[in-house]
DNA sequence: GATCTATGTGATCACTGTTCACATATAATA
DNA sequence: TATTATATGTGAACAGTGATCACATAGATC
């Protein structure tokens, strides 16, 4: 992780910041990431993060941002390994959305945190726009490239039912003792109940 | 709100330190809320607090839980009044929910946060299960002390919407430059939308 | 009135994010 | 190659944080 011939400049340390915080969020929660404790891990002066990032919340929106992305992928590999299967691709990528949320709590929890991060960083915001594009065209082929703004009342029933039962298995009570095969068949259920909404004819 | 003889003993301490997170979270938001900050607006010494509250996490469970209730509360006043005008009492009970979340977000993110709550906290757990409750009653008279750990794929559609609506107005990148009315609009179509997921036959 | 208990205080601790003058390594230039 | 210039890392500070503890003070109880 260091370069060779040097032990005093790192070389990677952006990135190996941004590692040591999905370590430490993994771990031990989002709470417990510090900005020392991750100059720490990395082996490096607390003050050197700054170098590379303004702020902790700066690095936080950074992570977030890549978490948006991780997700983002895997979301578009379920539609496709659906689509090749001729499987519900809505259903994958539901799923992949609820699955994620559930394997990586700290991860989830930092990408909707407003008050932790600047949700209105260019990248970041290009990432949230990325997933939501997914998640429509995961839920409609035929919507592309329409403005993240605009949601139908079923794309937006789509998004809001799995997005908030991940927030309820994540940060709710719900299933709270279940574990995780028993929560991802909840989702199966809630998935296939919202389909009568999905499939009906617009008002 | 001090007592008149003594400027000594406050007399009401714990429920003041509540008081003061409301108004701070509500002016300056959740993380800016601070022990210090709390014990400086009631006019009390920081160590002070720790009389009432064993932690700060506690004091927030109590303030997380005042919330549930208060939320719990408006959901109730909006089905009472949706049953007496014949209105559709989900839609009320879940427009209610959205609208505390927008008007309140400080107050929404601090319910559900299970890093800075004690979530098994026995107050907390009772409200937290009065407002499922509410929601099930809202969705469904039928049901009333069922186990509020035991929900129908319908029962949890309609929440995990509801929810994870809220959740996308307060922490999310929907419909970000829009006006609550706006927004409220956007909440009773997709409430609407869900109409016949939740009206058809259970399979 | 004396004692007991609940409640508030002040000093202090380790830890946090942040800054800044300084040190060191790499790159560019001569 | 020698000398700059620039990027990157350091160490010592700073105020602010949650928390603890001996101590002070009030109200309650006898």
């Amino acid at each position: 992780m260091r370069k060779k011939k040097s032990d005093y400049h790192h070389g990677n340390l952006a990135e190996s910041l941004l590692i040591a915080v999905d370590e430490i969020a993994t771990r031990f929660g989002l709470e417990a990431v510090t900005l020392r404790a991750c100059a720490k891990l990395v082996g490096v002066s607390p003050s050197s993060a700054f170098r590379h990032y303004a702020d902790k919340r700066s690095l936080l929106t950074a992570f977030a941002t890549r978490a948006l992305l991780q997700l983002a992928d895997e979301m578009d590999q379920a539609k496709r390994t659906a689509n090749d299967s001729g499987d519900d691709a809505f259903m994958a990528v539901a799923l992949a959305y609820i699955e994620f949320a559930l394997d990586k709590p700290a991860f989830f929890r930092a990408m909707w945190r407003e008050e932790t991060i600047y949700c209105e960083d260019e990248h970041y915001l290009a990432a949230a726009n990325k997933l939501s594009r997914h998640l429509k065209s995961g839920f409609a082929d035929t919507i592309d490239d329409a403005d993240p703004d605009s949601f139908s009342a079923q794309e937006l029933l789509a998004w809001s039912s799995v997005h908030g039962l991940a927030n309820l298995f994540v940060d709710g009570p719900v299933a709270r003792g279940n574990d995780k095969s028993e929560k991802m068949a909840m989702a199966r259920g809630m998935i296939k109940a919202t389909a009568p909404s999905l499939t009906s004819v617009a008002q």
